[in-house]
DNA sequence: CTAAGTGCAAAGTATTTGCAATTGG
DNA sequence: CCAATTGCAAATACTTTGCACTTAG
């Protein structure tokens, strides 16, 4: 019964007041990516008062703390999600917006072959893969 | 001699104005990873009276006609290039911003593998390894 | 108690749009 | 000629910030 980590140590060293421990346990227990909006949506379902600053406030907080991954997705705006235990990537379609994550050897043979080449000291890879989802294959062959 | 695709071939069926041969042109010829003030201050210095929304609807019109790719790097707004021959994946510093651009068959391995696996129809890769350069990790070395 | 955090409104940045004037084909 | 495109200004979308009030530790 390994128990996730909690808000408490996650957070030392910052106030763990009750709007920030709301949006950590919504990323930590929510299934996808929000976007700040949807988040912010969530949040004020279970505490009104919240604001939309204090949203983006802790987003940064997090992702400056390494708890939250920031996604550039196809969109102008990001998504987010709480920090997975190993990397991971995602495939995009391009017809629904349905977000599918992924992992693969083949990423960690590029890090190492791309930061050697180049002498980087690679921290970490953003990989999107966009495409059409089975579902949306057929319902272009349709039209 | 091998003349690259010219603003009238690659713009059929659009009006080919002043305007939008000449961001074609610089996207073309340009070498780097323009952002949009960017391309626009370059714009500005060939003709002074194009304006900023002129830039903004050429560059959504040539992303549609995928004569430019919208590069997701990891700033708030997106930079753009000219649609490569190959597609490639970029390397950022974290440190000094420097783009460093790479090609590699692990991406094609991955997109094929990963495609098959959830029967995606995979149009292409988003690719950003994030890492230090040479440079900027001795600096850190120092501090 | 007091520095960190919050809510709110206002400001800042990035991008899109309505419209009258211009222009490529 | 006339529909597509432009410049401009205004509108929208997204994000940050100043400040007075509240609160975790």
């Amino acid at each position: 019964m390994a128990k996730s980590k909690t808000a408490r140590t996650a957070l030392t060293g910052q106030r763990l007041t009750a709007q920030r421990r709301l949006l950590f346990d919504l990323l930590r227990k929510g299934k996808g990516h929000p976007d700040v909006d949807e988040l912010y949506r969530q949040a004020k379902q279970l505490d009104p008062r919240i604001s939309l600053s204090t949203v983006y406030r802790n987003l940064r907080l997090f992702k400056k703390l390494g708890l939250v991954e920031e996604l550039h997705l196809e969109e102008e705006h990001h998504h987010y999600e709480s920090r997975p235990t190993t990397e991971h990537y995602h495939l995009v379609c391009r017809g629904c917006g349905q977000v599918v994550e992924f992992r693969s050897p083949h990423v960690d043979k590029l890090k190492q072959e791309v930061g050697q080449e180049h002498r980087y000291a690679i921290l970490g890879a953003d990989v999107s893969l966009v495409g059409y989802c089975p579902r949306c294959q057929a319902n272009r062959q349709k039209v």
